[in-house]
DNA sequence: CGTACCTGAG
C-alpha cells in the first residue's frame, strides 16, 4: 500500500483515491488520501462521502474545516449540501450557521440545493424559528423546502405547527410528496397518536400515494416504542403483503422491541426471517441480534451471532460486552473488553460504562473503582455522569447507602452535573426521617439543574419528601405541576396514609376521579387503607368492591391486608378473620400481621396467638416473631413446651435485638440504644427521662401486648428513643424545630406516651417513625391514633 | 436537499 500514488498526475491519483473512498474501506482511503501531492475538490468530496456513508457526522465536519484551513478550497453545491447534512445529523448548528455566512459570502444562496440543505440544519436541530425566517427569506421553494420547515416542526413537538404548514404547503400548490406524508406518519407515530396514523395513512392513498418502506418501517417502529407487539407485527405482516421489501431498519425496530421485551421466541423467529431475507451479513441486523440474544440472558447466542459477523462496530462491542455482564460474567465481559482495546473499534464511554456497572452490580466495587478510576488515564476518556450514576446505583443495590452518598457528595464537589438519573436512585436513599436536610439539598439541586420538569423527579420528590416528614412539601410539589400520572396522585394519596391523614387522602381521590386518570391497584390500596384510618368500614368496604366490580382489578395481598386493617381498627375482630377465610389468593404474612395487631390493640389474645403462629409459619427464622409468639403463650397461660416451632436461627448480633434508635444532627447521625448511659445527654436531661419513664408494671392486656421490645423499663433499662427525645431537646429549645426519629423496633405503649406528653408540654412536634408506622405527635396526640 | 435508525444508569 506504501507509496501506492507515487509519480502518478494528480488527475490519476484523484481517481485512485475517489475509487478507494467509494468501494474500499474508510481506513485505506484516508492512507491513499493522506499521500496524495495536491488534494483538490474533487479529492476532498469523495473523503467526504466515505464518511457520510459510514454516518461519520464528526468526521465530515472536520475535513470540511482542514480542506477550508489548509487547502483553502471551498466547496462547490454539491458538497455543501453533504456537509451540512453532516451538520443536521450531529446537531453542529454552529458549523451550520458559519457555513450559511460562507455561502452567502460566495454568492451561493440561490441555489436552492444549498439552501435547502441550510434549511434542514436548522430544522433538524430544533432552531424552528431560525428555520421559519430562512425560510421566508428564500425567493425559490420546492417541496422538499417544505418538508424541511415540517420536519423543524415536528422536531419540536409542535405537530398543530407542522400541520398548518403541511395545508398551507397544499394552498400555495405544492402537492405534499410520499416523503411529506412520511414525516408526518413518523412524528405522530413516535407519540403514540395511533389514531391520527391511521387516518392519514388511509387519506394518503386516497390521494393516490402507496406507502413504501419508510411508511411501514414508521409505523412499526412507532409501535415497538411502546411495546405494542401485536400491532408491530401486523404492520409487518401488512408490508409484506403489499409487497414493500423491508430493509435492515425495519427489522432493528422489530428485534429491539422483541429485546426489551425478552420475548425470545419472537426474536429468534425474526433472525430465521432475517437469513432467509438474506441480512445474514448487515451489520445493524447483526448488532441488534447480539443486542437481543443480550438482553434475553442467551449470551452464547449473542456470542454466536458476535463471532459470525463480518463487521463490528461499537454497538457490537458495547452489546456483547452488555450481555456478559448482565448474565453476571464480568470476567468475559472484561475478556472481551481488552480484545476490543486491541481491535480498530475503541472503547466509548458506554463501554467503560457498562463494565463499570456490570462489576458494581455483581459486587465487585473494587473492581468498578478501578475502571472507574482508569478509564481517563488509560483509556482517555473522561468520566461522564452515567459513570458516577452506576457507582451510586451499584452501592445501592448493595444497600451501602452511606457509600453511595459519598459518591454524590465527591461527584458534586468536583462539579460533574447529576442528572434525572441520579437523582431518581439516589432519592428513595434519602426517603426517611433522618435524612429530611439531606431531601432538602437534593430538591435545591434538582431546581438548579431543572430537572424538576421530568415527571418522574417530581414523583419521586414527592414521595420522598413524604417519607421524609415534610409532606407539606409534597403537597406544594404537587400543586405545581401542570401535567400529572397515575403515579403522581398514587405517590401524594399514599403520602398522606403514610402521615394518618385519611381525610386528606380520600379528598385528594376524590379530586382525582374528576381528572381522565383511572385509578390502578396501587390507588385502592391507599384508598381502602386511608378509610380504615377514618374508621368508614362502610365505605371501604363499598370501595373495595367497586375496584372488583367496576374496575376489574382482581384484589392483591396488599388490597387484602388494608381490609384486614380496615375492619382491624374499629375492633372488628370477626369479619377479619371472615375476610380472611374467604380471601382467594393465599395469605402472606403481612396478613397475619394485620390481624395480629389488630387482635393486640383489641385485647383478643387468643386471636393473637393464631395469628402469631400463622405468622411463624411462614416466617419460622424470624426470631423476633420467635420471642413474641412465646411472649403470647406466657400472657395466655400455655406452656412453653407445647411450642411446636423448632427453635429459630441464633442472632447473629447482640445489635440486632437491641432497640436502636437515630436522629439527624448537624448533618451527622446520632444513635441511642436501650438501656445505654448516654454520653451525650447530660445528667439534668438523664434523671428526667427517669422521671418520664412511666412505673408501669408487666404489660397486661389492656396495655396492649408486647410486641418487640419488652415494655417493662425496669428490667430493661431506659429505651432509645426516650434518649434521643431528651437528646433533641437539649440540643435546641425552638419550639419550632421538631424532632424527627427513626426506631428499628415497635414502639410501646409507655414511649408512645410519653412522645405525647413531650409533644403537648413542650409544644414540640416529633415524627417517629418504627418498625411498624410512622407516628406523627402534636399537641399530645399521634396521627397512628393509638393503633399501630 | 427532506422521512424510519442498533449499545449503558430508573
Amino acid at each position: 500500500m506504501k507509496h501506492l500514488l507515487k509519480d502518478l498526475d494528480p488527475f490519476t491519483e484523484t481517481k485512485i483515491v475517489g475509487m478507494y473512498a467509494k468501494c474500499g474501506s474508510l481506513e485505506d482511503a484516508y492512507k491513499m488520501f493522506d499521500e496524495m501531492s495536491e488534494r483538490n475538490l474533487y479529492a476532498w468530496s469523495a473523503m467526504i462521502g466515505a464518511c457520510t456513508r459510514e454516518r461519520k457526522w464528526d468526521e465530515v465536519v472536520e475535513l470540511f474545516y482542514l480542506m477550508m484551513m489548509e487547502d483553502g478550497i471551498v466547496p462547490d453545491e454539491f458538497l455543501f449540501p453533504k456537509i451540512l447534512q453532516a451538520c443536521g445529523n450531529s446537531g453542529d448548528v454552529e458549523t451550520g450557521r458559519l457555513i450559511h455566512g460562507v455561502v452567502i459570502k460566495c454568492g451561493m444562496n440561490f441555489q436552492l440545493r444549498v439552501n435547502n440543505a441550510i434549511l434542514a440544519v436548522y430544522a433538524k436541530c430544533g432552531f424552528s424559528d431560525l428555520a421559519k425566517r430562512f425560510f421566508d427569506s428564500m425567493v425559490l421553494k420546492d417541496t422538499v423546502s417544505w418538508n424541511s420547515i415540517i420536519t423543524g416542526y415536528c422536531q419540536k413537538g409542535e405537530l398543530e405547527k407542522a400541520r398548518r404548514f403541511f395545508e398551507l404547503m397544499r394552498e400555495e400548490g405544492f402537492e405534499p410528496s410520499l416523503v411529506t406524508w412520511n414525516i408526518l406518519i413518523s412524528s405522530y407515530s413516535q407519540l403514540g397518536k395511533y389514531d391520527v396514523v391511521m387516518e392519514m395513512m388511509i387519506e394518503m392513498q386516497s390521494c393516490g400515494i402507496l406507502p413504501d418502506v419508510f411508511t411501514w418501517t414508521c409505523l412499526i417502529s412507532g409501535f415497538a416504542q411502546f411495546n405494542r407487539k401485536t400491532e408491530a407485527l401486523e404492520c409487518f405482516e401488512k408490508m409484506l403483503l403489499a409487497r414493500v421489501q423491508p430493509n435492515d431498519v425495519t427489522l432493528i425496530s422489530l428485534l429491539s422491541m422483541y429485546a426489551s421485551l425478552k420475548d425470545l421466541k419472537k426474536g429468534r423467529e425474526l433472525h430465521a426471517w432475517a437469513l432467509k431475507a438474506g441480512f445474514g451479513e448487515n451489520l445493524l441486523v447483526g448488532n441488534s441480534l447480539v443486542d437481543m440474544y443480550s438482553k434475553c440472558a442467551k449470551v452464547e447466542a449473542a456470542r454466536q451471532v458476535f463471532d459470525m459477523m463480518l463487521a463490528r462496530d461499537m454497538y457490537t462491542w458495547n452489546s456483547m460486552i452488555g450481555g456478559y455482564c448482565q448474565a453476571g460474567y464480568c470476567g468475559k465481559a472484561h475478556d472481551l473488553f481488552r480484545k476490543m482495546r486491541e481491535s480498530d473499534v475503541k472503547p466509548t464511554v458506554i463501554t467503560w460504562n457498562t463494565l463499570i456497572s456490570g462489576y458494581m452490580q455483581n459486587g465487585d466495587d473494587d473492581q468498578a473503582m478501578d475502571l472507574f478510576q482508569r478509564m481517563e488515564k488509560d483509556g482517555h476518556i473522561k468520566q461522564d455522569t452515567a459513570s458516577w450514576n452506576a457507582l451510586i446505583a451499584g452501592y445501592l443495590l448493595t444497600r451501602n447507602k452511606d457509600k453511595a452518598l459519598g459518591i454524590f457528595r465527591q461527584m458534586q464537589s468536583l462539579c460533574v452535573k447529576p442528572n434525572s438519573f441520579t437523582i431518581l436512585s439516589i432519592l428513595p436513599a434519602c426517603a426517611n426521617l433522618i435524612a429530611a436536610k439531606k431531601v432538602k439539598e437534593l430538591h435545591c439541586c434538582v431546581l438548579r439543574r431543572n430537572l424538576d420538569c421530568e415527571l418522574s423527579v417530581a414523583n419521586s420528590l414527592i414521595d420522598t419528601f413524604a417519607k421524609s416528614g415534610n409532606i407539606k412539601y409534597s403537597r406544594t410539589i404537587f400543586n405545581s405541576l401542570l401535567a400529572k400520572d397515575i403515579i403522581t396522585w398514587n405517590t401524594l394519596i399514599a403520602g398522606y396514609v403514610i402521615h394518618g391523614r385519611a381525610v386528606d387522602a380520600i379528598e385528594l381521590f376524590n379530586d382525582m376521579s374528576h381528572t381522565e386518570l383511572k385509578p390502578n391497584r396501587g390507588t385502592f390500596v391507599s384508598v381502602i387503607s386511608a378509610y380504615g384510618l377514618a374508621r368508614m368500614v362502610g365505605e371501604g368496604n363499598r370501595i373495595f368492591s367497586r375496584m372488583i366490580e367496576e374496575h376489574h382489578i382482581s384484589p392483591c395481598l396488599d388490597h387484602c391486608a388494608a381490609m384486614v386493617n380496615l375492619f382491624g381498627r374499629s375492633g372488628m375482630l370477626e369479619d377479619a378473620v371472615d375476610f380472611i377465610n374467604n380471601m382467594t389468593i393465599e395469605p402472606n404474612s403481612s396478613i397475619w400481621a394485620a390481624l395480629l395487631t389488630a387482635s393486640r390493640v383489641h385485647g383478643n389474645i387468643e386471636l393473637a396467638v393464631y395469628a402469631g403462629e400463622r405468622l411463624l409459619e411462614l416466617e419460622p427464622e424470624n426470631a423476633l416473631i420467635y420471642q413474641l409468639v412465646l411472649q403470647l403463650y406466657a400472657l395466655s397461660g400455655i406452656p412453653e413446651d407445647s411450642f411446636k416451632a423448632k427453635e429459630p436461627r441464633k442472632m447473629k448480633d447482640a445489635k440486632e435485638c437491641l432497640g436502636w434508635s437515630w436522629i439527624e444532627d448537624e448533618n451527622t447521625v446520632q444513635s441511642f440504644v436501650g438501656g445505654s448511659q448516654c454520653q451525650q445527654i447530660n445528667w439534668v436531661m438523664h434523671s428526667w427521662i427517669k422521671h418520664m419513664a412511666p412505673k408501669s408494671k408487666r404489660s397486661d392486656l389492656s396495655n396492649g401486648l408486647p410486641v418487640e421490645e419488652e415494655e417493662s423499663e425496669a428490667l430493661s433499662g431506659v429505651h432509645s428513643e426516650k434518649l434521643a427525645f431528651a437528646f433533641a431537646l437539649s440540643k435546641s429549645s425552638s419550639a419550632s424545630m421538631c424532632m424527627r426519629v427513626v426506631k428499628n423496633m415497635r414502639m410501646c405503649k409507655g414511649c408512645h406516651e410519653t412522645a405525647k406528653f413531650i409533644s403537648n408540654t413542650y409544644r414540640r412536634e416529633i415524627y417517629l417513625c418504627d418498625s411498624k408506622c410512622l407516628h406523627h405527635f402534636r399537641d399530645g396526640h399521634c396521627s397512628c391514633n393509638d393503633y399501630w
